[in-house]
DNA sequence: TTGAAAGCGCTAACAC
DNA sequence: GTGTTAGCGCTTTCAA
């Protein structure tokens, strides 16, 4: 700056008014000013003017997600991008892989950063802890999963009715035995899904099997080991509601290993390209984590405005999404009943 | 920093040896800080740090890629993450959406934010202006696209190589008429495999047909309409290569709304999880993102650290995956030879 | 082992 | 319209 400023042949604080494009600067300067930055390929440094500005404002928020390589991740990190570019707020992504230890280093890295808030999906422990970490003067929003003890504005899917929305949808095809595939049972997703199942079961007046529900599904191949395990029971499952992506690849590919694709019915959530080109096509439950990531960062950026209002909780709906696999009415799919 | 230095009553300089770990400093001053930053939820400002020491290094890198919300792109994102994540460097990532202009804007606030270094999937165009943008000083990493007219490292998969083997295993199951779904001709990427495909066709002494070349495609909806022009052919392909995921994904929605997915055969690019739940199994030339990504980054750090050997240029291999969908035979597939 | 002074690149407040 | 001075939070150099 000070090398435009000698080249312009003004002062440095005329090109800091060139630059931030203050007005009462006359034209002819501010094309020397210009001239001069141009040939000097001068960028101005943000750091140092939010610095100097005393505001403290670094125009950078952070988003903490399960892995910026997870379809249902990134699609968030794209509705969070659309908000803040239109404001030319950039982004810090970065992956917790829900692991608590790391979701705190990256806090501190990004609060040693001065970024202006947070959006994150937070791991299955420790929500106090990063909150306090975080502290009061942050802004921060929570996505996909709600954090326990904390106050903060929270979006998520509206994930118990969406369940029971699902879970019914099978229930009036005829299904009485309907597994469920879910995550951990720390994370509020998964268990409000299992809530709105057990509630459609209810109503239904079909008792809860404790074995057709499993928990703690983190991978494909969870879900592959549980849907064998399944198909296995003296009286399997006619149906499975698979309550998140990973779930319902690994249940599908167990069916399609066993013939039974067209014989047991499924429902995923988390809609994907390639849904409908599964054979047979994939009902699910699409929720929308673009809308959810869009919505966080129009919170986040809100209370970096200053809103102080007490703090909300929206829920994104999910929408059923008919195509085939979840029609397929109750069959016998025990093991061995088809080919021999 | 001063508060700090106040409560533990010592002089702002020992805080920051503290902070900093410096040698020499007894421990009791260490406790007495320490216990003094933690009170005062103390974090040390990164940019100020960076200011003072002179270096303006920040330990932030920048990506740019087509979008964050594309799964191939958010797979070198990963790649890219879990490099650098290793040296405690955060990752800008922002999507350009294949445009020079928000490209050009991306690279300016990068760049007013003092990162030391970019990875970027180039757009079309421009990539010159881009280059001189950036400037000498700041090192940068071309992905999945080569720039022309840019002295610079590029990680790439071996795009015509892996054409060549794609469009070989057609002919080798007997196909003669095989087409080629790509993404624009300006993108190298396009062109290489375009190559690749023509190599092999060549090799095999069969005749290149223009007719059966589809460049510009660009979302899933351009693969569907190309794909239902191919079938409408006098003389329709019997196989087609998808050298792209969305081209894939539109040319197998079309093949089975015309019942035709088991009689034209089909090799894609890109693997994604339910490749193998698709209705035939998808066959793929399966790059791999995420070892890019981690090469690109490997490379820039490199660069970072003061490497300043001539630019290199990295193929990652890709490899073909045998599913199903491309080991159809060669099938009469005229519109209206089945089901009348 | 600790502290004082200077300055990184920039902007606020105030002159002129 | 433009320049001067002080200082943002920190680290460097040098002195104690």
């Amino acid at each position: 700056m000070r090398d435009v400023a000698a080249l312009a042949g003004v002062s440095i604080k005329t090109v800091s008014r060139v630059v931030n494009g203050e007005p009462r600067v006359s034209a002819d300067t501010v094309n020397r000013v210009q001239a001069a930055a141009d040939q000097l390929q001068f960028f101005p440094d943000a750091a140092a003017a939010s610095l100097a500005r005393g505001s403290r404002e670094t125009r950078t928020v952070a988003l903490l997600i399960a892995s910026v390589g997870n379809p249902f991740s990134s699609a968030i990190f794209q509705g969070v991008e659309e908000v803040a570019s239109k404001r030319q707020v950039a982004v810090f992504a970065a992956s917790t892989e829900g692991d608590t230890s790391t979701e705190e280093g990256l806090i501190r890295a990004f609060l040693s950063r001065r970024v202006d808030g947070f959006i994150i999906t937070p791991t299955p422990e420790n929500h106090a802890s990063i909150a306090q970490l975080i502290g009061a003067n942050l802004p921060s929003v929570y996505v996909d999963r709600e954090p326990i003890g904390v106050k903060a504005d929270v979006v998520t899917a509206n994930n118990r009715v969406a369940a029971r929305v699902a879970t019914k949808h099978l229930l009036r095809y005829g299904h009485r035995r309907i597994a469920l595939l879910a995550d951990e049972q720390q994370i509020s997703t998964a268990t409000d899904r299992g809530f709105g199942y057990e509630d459609a079961l209810t109503q239904a007046g079909v008792a809860i099997d404790p074995a057709l529900e499993v928990y703690g599904i983190a991978t494909v191949k969870d879900a592959e080991q549980a849907m064998e395990r399944l198909l296995g029971l003296a009286s399997p499952p006619t149906a499975v509601f698979a309550s998140r992506n990973m779930a319902a690849i690994g249940a599908i590919r167990v069916l399609q290993r066993h013939g039974l694709s067209h014989r047991v019915a499924l429902i995923g959530f988390d809609d994907i390209d390639t849904s409908d080109l599964v054979d047979p096509p994939m009902s699910v439950m699409r929720q929308d984590p673009v809308a959810i990531g869009k919505l966080a960062a129009e919170c986040l950026f809100a209370r970096i405005s200053g809103d102080d209002s007490p703090p909300k909780r929206y829920e994104v709906p999910a929408v059923l999404v008919v195509r085939g696999s979840g029609e397929i009415p109750p069959q016998d799919a025990r093991l061995g009943q088809i080919n021999g």
